[in-house]
RNA sequence: GUGGGUAUAGCUCAGCUGGUAGAGCACCUGGUUGUGGUCCAGGGGUCGCGGGUUCAAGUCCCGUUACUCACCCCA
C-alpha cells in the first residue's frame, strides 16, 4: 500500500500527544464529577430528521450508509422510504442529549446532571482550530418543566473551575464572556427591530469586520435605520466584570427608547450572574454584549469561552441556556449547558509548545536483555516492577548495552535495569538500575526498588515555551 | 459550497532564464562481543498523480488529487 496521505481536519496525535489529551480529559472528568455530574454516552448517530430540526441546516452533517445497500442499481426505487430512516453522524452533544433525555425520561431524576466526553463530527472545511472530527466534552442540566435561574449561573463557573485546573499544565487563564438572549432581543425589539436573529448574525461579525461594516450589515440584512444600527452597536460596546454594566445597558436602553419587560428579566439575570462571578471566579466572567451565538434555540444566558493571549482561535468552550430543545409535546425540559473544544484546546497546547509529556511511552524502567538465552530471568524482574505498579518494558532484542540505553532514551523512558547474570569470564553481577539522565547506576533489588514519585508514570507538564 | 497559495528525503526547505536531484536536522548501519548522547565513514528520493510541448521537464502548459489560508459557520 501506498505511503498514504493525512486526512485534513481528523486530527492523529502522536503517543505524546494523546498522552496530553488524555490527561485533559481526566481532569476534566474529575471537576464535572466533583461537581456532581454522571457521565453518559450516546451513541455516533441519530436520526438524519433528528439532527436537521431546528433549523440547523446550515451544519454539514456526515450521513451513515451501508456499502451494501440492499437494491443496489435500484436507483430511487424507495429513496423516500430511506430518507427517513437515514442516520448521520452526531455534530455535537447537546442534541443527541436532547434526545436522551425524552427517550429516558422515566429512568431520570431531575434536575438532571450529566457530563459527556465523545467525539463529534462536522463536514465544515478544516482550518487551524477547525476540525472535522474533534472531542466535545460537555456539562448540562435539565430539569423537568422548568429549571432554576441559578444553573445559568453555576454551569460557567464549572467550566471556569475545569479549565483552571488544567493551568498546571501550561493551558492559559480563559475568559468566559457571557451575554444573555433576553437582553439582546428586548433591546432590539424595543428599538423596532423584529429580525432579531439578523441582527445577530451581524452583531456577531464585529470583531472580524468591524463597526463600520457591521453597521452596514444591519442596514442592508436587517432592515435597521441608520439610528437603530447605532443603538446596536452602542449595546455591543458595552462589557465588563460588574453590575455596572446592566446599568449601562439600561441607560442606553432608555436613551434610544427601547425599554421592555423581556429586556428587564435579561437584565436582572446578567445582573445576577455577573454578580455571584465577580465573587466566586474573580476576572474570569465578563459581560460582553456583542455575544450572540448563532444557535437559534438558545433562549437566556450564552457563553463564549476563549483563551487569554490567544483569542484569535476562537471560542474553546460555548453554550448556553435552551428552553424548548428537548420537548416532545406534553413534557418540556429546559437546560443549560456548555462544550469545551477539547481538540481545539490540545492542538493549540501542542503547536504553540504550551505543554509537553514527559515522555512517549507510558514505561518507567527498561530491562536489558543480556542475552536471548536469559530473556528469561529479565521478565522477571520486569514481573517484579510491575507487580509493585512500576510501568516497564523488556527491551525488544539483546542488542549491544549502548543500543538498549538508547532505546529507552528515545522513548524518554529515564531508567534502564541491567539484570543480576554472570559474565562470559564467570563472574556473578547483581541487578543494577542506571538513570539514564544523571548516569548515575547504583545496585537494586527488584523485589523493593522504587523510582522517584515523578518518575514512575508519564505525565504531563507546562511546556518551556510561552508564545 | 466560493476564492487565493502550495505540492522535491522522515522534518524544514534550496534547486536562477528547461540539461539526467541538494543542504541542515532526524533516522539506519559500521568504527572488531556489550553502558547511549560527542566525533568519523557510509545509507536512503518513481521531485503528489495523469497527460502535453521539447533532442531533453523537478523546472513550461493543461487536467486532477491532496494540503493550506480566507469567506461561510462554529468547539
Amino acid at each position: 500500500m501506498a505511503r498514504p496521505t493525512p486526512l485534513s481536519g481528523f486530527p492523529e496525535w502522536l503517543p505524546d500527544g494523546r498522552l496530553v489529551e488524555q490527561h485533559v480529559l481526566d481532569s476534566l472528568r474529575r471537576t464535572f464529577e466533583l461537581h456532581g455530574f454522571a457521565g453518559i454516552e450516546t451513541r455516533a448517530v441519530e436520526p438524519l430528521d433528528q439532527l436537521l430540526r431546528k433549523g440547523e441546516t446550515s451544519k454539514e452533517v456526515y450521513v451513515l450508509r451501508r456499502l451494501q445497500e440492499e437494491g443496489d442499481g435500484a436507483e430511487g426505487a424507495s429513496r423516500g422510504d430511506r430518507a427517513e430512516k437515514q442516520l448521520g453522524l452526531h455534530f455535537d452533544l447537546t442534541v443527541p442529549f436532547a434526545r436522551y433525555v425524552l427517550e429516558n425520561a422515566g429512568h431520570l431524576a431531575f434536575p438532571f446532571k450529566r457530563y459527556q466526553i465523545q467525539k463529534v463530527w462536522r463536514g465544515e472545511r478544516p482550518q487551524e482550530g477547525r476540525f472535522r472530527e474533534f472531542v466535545q466534552a460537555d456539562i448540562d442540566v435539565v430539569g423537568a418543566g422548568d429549571l432554576p435561574y441559578h444553573y445559568e449561573v453555576e454551569l460557567p463557573l464549572v467550566m471556569a473551575e475545569a479549565l483552571g485546573e488544567l493551568r498546571s499544565v501550561g493551558v492559559p487563564p480563559v475568559r468566559i464572556l457571557v451575554n444573555n438572549r433576553k437582553v439582546a432581543e428586548g433591546f432590539y425589539r424595543g428599538l423596532g427591530l423584529d429580525d432579531v436573529e439578523a441582527v445577530l448574525r451581524s452583531i456577531d461579525k464585529l470583531d472580524k469586520v468591524g463597526p463600520d461594516e457591521v453597521a452596514r450589515l444591519l442596514v442592508a440584512e436587517a432592515g435597521a435605520t441608520a439610528e437603530q444600527a447605532s443603538a446596536c452597536l452602542e449595546l455591543a460596546s458595552i462589557s465588563g466584570e460588574d453590575v455596572g454594566v446592566v446599568d449601562r445597558v439600561r441607560a442606553l436602553a432608555e436613551a434610544h427608547g427601547a425599554s421592555t419587560a423581556l429586556l428587564e428579566t435579561g437584565l436582572d439575570e446578567l445582573g445576577a450572574l455577573v454578580a455571584a462571578a465577580a465573587e466566586r471566579a474573580p476576572g474570569v466572567v465578563v459581560a460582553d454584549l456583542k455575544i450572540a451565538r448563532g444557535l437559534d434555540y438558545y433562549t437566556g444566558s450564552v457563553y463564549e469561552t476563549v483563551l487569554v493571549g490567544h483569542e484569535h482561535l476562537g471560542s474553546i468552550c460555548s453554550g448556553g441556556r435552551y428552553d424548548t430543545l428537548a420537548s416532545d409535546g406534553a413534557n418540556t425540559y429546559p437546560g443549560v449547558g456548555l462544550s469545551i473544544g477539547v481538540s481545539r484546546l490540545v492542538s493549540r497546547l501542542l503547536s504553540a509548545g504550551l505543554v509537553r509529556a514527559t515522555r512517549a511511552v507510558p514505561s518507567a524502567v527498561l530491562v536489558a536483555v543480556t542475552d536471548e538465552a536469559t530473556r528469561a530471568d529479565s521478565d522477571r524482574v520486569a514481573a517484579a516492577l510491575r507487580a509493585r505498579g512500576i510501568p516497564t518494558d523488556v527491551a525488544p532484542t539483546a542488542a549491544k548495552f549502548g543500543k538498549q540505553i538508547r532505546f529507552a532514551d528515545r522513548r524518554g523512558i529515564p531508567f534502564v535495569w541491567f539484570p543480576a547474570g554472570v559474565t562470559a569470564d564467570g563472574t556473578a553481577t547483581t541487578h543494577q538500575v542506571k538513570d539514564i539522565r544523571s548516569g548515575d547506576q547504583v545496585e537494586a533489588d527488584p523485589a523493593s526498588w522504587e523510582p522517584p514519585t515523578g518518575d514512575r508514570w508519564a505525565t504531563v507538564v507546562a511546556g518551556e515555551q510561552q508564545d
